[in-house]
DNA sequence: CTGTTAGCGCTTTCAG
DNA sequence: CTGAAAGCGCTAACAG
C-alpha cells in the first residue's frame, strides 16, 4: 500500500478530484459508471482519504477528547471501552488522556485537544482547579462518573450511593459504622445523613482516610494497614468503601488479623468491577452503559448545536449488588 | 478562550504570520522583542496552533496508531499506559482500537490509522489473518507482545515462560501437569517440551482449553467449570495458565470444590497483574516497562529512517515471581 | 452531472 | 531578520 491521494485515484479512474470526493463522501447525482470506476480503483489501491486535510476543511475532526482521572480502577477501563466503541458507533474516533489526578496535567490535556480540533470533551475531572479555565473552552465539554453544575454533567448519584449503603448496614441489624475513602465527599455525606436519620451517629475516628496519591492497591493498603496499627480494635462492625481497591485490600488487611468477613464485619464496595465480582464483595453498581451512551448523546446534541446551550446534569441511579462480603440480616 | 489562528495572532502582535509561525517553532533568528511581543500575545489569548493544518503541512502528525486486543487482562491496561506516557515523552500522541480479537476490526483500525495520518503503528496481533496487509503497510509498523517475523517486533520470550514455569514444578517436585490455555502456543510448547527434556510426557487430556471467545472472567470460569465436571478427577498436581485471569479463575474453581492452593495444586499464572498481586498468585512476570521503551525506540528510529528497514526481533526474559499459590519444595 | 477553483491553517522557501 | 506566497489534501461553491 502506497499513500495516495484523491489527485491521483482521479487519474488513475480518469475523472476529475471533485468526483473522487463526492463519489467517497456519497454525494448523490454522480454517474453510476464514474462512481463504479472510482469505486473500483479505490478499492484496488487502499484509498483512504486524509482525515488531516478533511478536518482542516471542515473544520470537525471526528474526535472527542477523553481524559480520565486513573486507569488502575478497572471502573474507568470498562469506561473508556465503552466509551470507544460508543463514539464509534456515531463515527467518532477516542483521542485518550489519563490526567492521573494531577490538574496541570489535566490541562494540558485540554490544550492538546484543542490543538488537535477535538470536536468535544469528555472528561472526569481531577479537581475543580481548572474549572474555569474549562468551561470557556470553545468547544462543547462534558463531565462524567459526577455532576457539577458548573458543565454538561452525567454521573451517578454519590449521595443516594451513601444512602444506599447506609441503609442496607441498618437494615441488617448494623449499629456501628465505618467508611475508607479519600477525602470525605457525597457517597460520605449520604452515608452519614442516612445513619444520622436512623438515630445512629457517624464517627469520624471510624472513617479510613486513603491518601489522594494512594494510587494502587499497594499503596491503599498500607494506608489501611497504617489505621489497623493504630486502632488496635475496630470499633465498627460495618464499612463502605468509596471504590472497589479499597473494599479488597480492606477485606484483605482485616481476613489477615484474624477478622471474619462478612461475620465480624460487613464490607460494601464501590463500582461493582471485575474486582469485587471476583473477590465476591457486595459493591454499589453504576450503570456504565446508560452512563455512557447518556453523556455521548449530551455532547454530540451540543456539537451538531442542535440544543441549547444551558447546562444540564443528569443524575443516574446506584443500585446495590449483593455478594458474600455483608451479611444477609 | 476562542478559537484563534496564527493569521489572528500575528495582526495582534503586529508581525506577519510567518514570524508567528516561527517563534512558536522555536526557529531562530527571530527578534527578542518581536518574539516576545508573540509570546505576551499567545499567552494571553491561549492560542495553540491547529494540529490537523500543521499535520497536513509536515506530512507527519506526532500520532501512533495503538491496537491491542483487548482490555479485560489489567495487563493491557497497563501496556497502553505505559505506551501513553513513554509516547508523551517523545511529544507523540497515542490513537488508540481495540479490535477485541477480532481481524475485521483489526483491519478496520489500520485503516483508520492510516485515515489519521499516524506515524507509526504499535500492534498486539489478533492472529496471522491481515499479516500480509498490515506489512505493507506504507508507515512502520511494531508488533509487541509476541515477536513475529513478519514484523519489527518486540515480545517477552513465551517458550521461555513455558520453560520456567515446567522447571518450577520439576524443581518441586510435582510429576503431573496441567495447562489451562486457549489453543497451544509457545508459551505451551516450552511448558510440554521442558517436561519431556525431564523424562515426563505432558498429557493433553489435562490441557483446560478456554475458548478464544471467553473474553472475561465469568466465561472463563464456565469453560473451567466445564472441564472440571467433566473429568471429575483433577490428574495432575499443578497447572500453568496462560494469563491471570485464568489463573485467578482456577483457584476459585478449584477451592469451590474443596481442593486446596497450594497443597493440593500448585498454580502459576501468567503476566504479573494486579489479580495475580491481589489474589497472592505465583505468575510469570512481564517487563512491560522495558518492552515499551524498546518498542517505542525501535518504532521512531524507523519513523525517523535512522535505520535500515530490516526486521527485528527482540525477545525479552521473563522472571517468576513466587507467591502463595505454588509449592516451595 | 462534472470540472475548475478557492481556501481551511500551517510551514517553508524565496525575496528583500 | 522579516514578509509574501506557494502548497499540503480535501470540500464545496460555482460555472458550464
Amino acid at each position: 500500500m502506497k499513500k495516495l491521494t484523491m489527485k491521483e485515484i482521479a487519474k488513475l479512474a480518469n475523472v476529475s478530484q471533485s468526483t473522487v470526493s463526492r463519489v467517497i463522501n456519497g454525494k448523490e447525482g454522480v454517474n453510476e459508471k464514474l462512481a463504479k470506476r472510482v469505486f473500483d480503483v479505490i478499492n484496488e489501491v487502499g484509498f483512504v482519504p486524509n482525515k488531516a486535510a478533511q478536518t482542516l476543511k471542515q473544520n470537525q475532526s471526528y474526535i472527542i477528547g477523553v481524559c480520565v482521572t486513573e486507569t488502575y480502577n478497572p471502573y474507568f477501563v470498562e469506561l473508556i471501552d465503552t466509551l470507544e466503541s460508543v463514539a464509534r458507533n456515531y463515527g467518532y474516533n477516542i483521542l485518550l488522556h489519563n490526567s492521573k489526578r494531577n490538574p496541570i496535567l489535566e490541562w494540558e490535556s485540554m490544550e492538546n485537544f484543542i490543538s488537535r480540533q477535538v470536536d468535544g470533551i469528555i472528561f472526569v475531572p481531577t479537581s475543580d482547579y481548572n474549572f474555569e479555565k474549562i468551561s470557556k473552552l470553545p468547544i462543547p465539554v462534558v463531565s462524567v462518573t459526577q455532576t457539577h453544575e458548573e458543565f454538561h454533567s452525567v454521573g451517578l448519584d454519590h449521595y443516594k450511593a451513601g444512602q444506599l449503603a447506609a441503609k442496607k448496614f441498618i437494615y441488617t441489624n448494623h449499629k456501628t459504622f465505618g467508611m475508607v475513602g479519600n477525602i470525605p465527599d457525597d457517597k460520605f455525606f449520604g452515608f452519614r445523613d442516612t445513619l444520622a436519620e436512623n438515630g445512629f451517629t457517624f464517627q469520624m475516628k471510624n472513617y479510613i482516610t486513603i491518601k489522594e496519591t494512594s494510587s494502587n492497591s499497594y499503596l491503599i493498603r498500607q494506608d489501611i494497614e497504617d489505621y489497623l496499627d493504630r486502632v488496635t480494635n475496630l470499633e465498627f462492625t460495618s464499612v463502605f468503601t468509596t471504590n472497589d481497591l479499597m473494599a479488597v485490600e480492606f477485606v484483605k488487611a482485616v481476613e489477615d488479623r484474624g477478622i471474619k468477613v462478612p461475620e465480624d464485619i460487613s464490607v460494601i464496595g464501590f463500582d461493582d468491577t471485575i474486582l469485587s465480582k471476583m473477590m465476591g464483595i457486595s459493591s454499589i453498581h453504576q450503570p456504565i452503559e446508560e452512563m455512557v451512551k447518556t453523556t455521548m448523546k449530551l455532547l454530540l446534541d451540543r456539537i451538531e448545536k442542535k440544543v441549547s446551550s444551558k447546562k444540564v446534569q443528569i443524575k443516574l441511579e446506584p443500585t446495590l449488588i449483593e455478594r458474600k462480603s455483608s451479611r444477609l440480616k
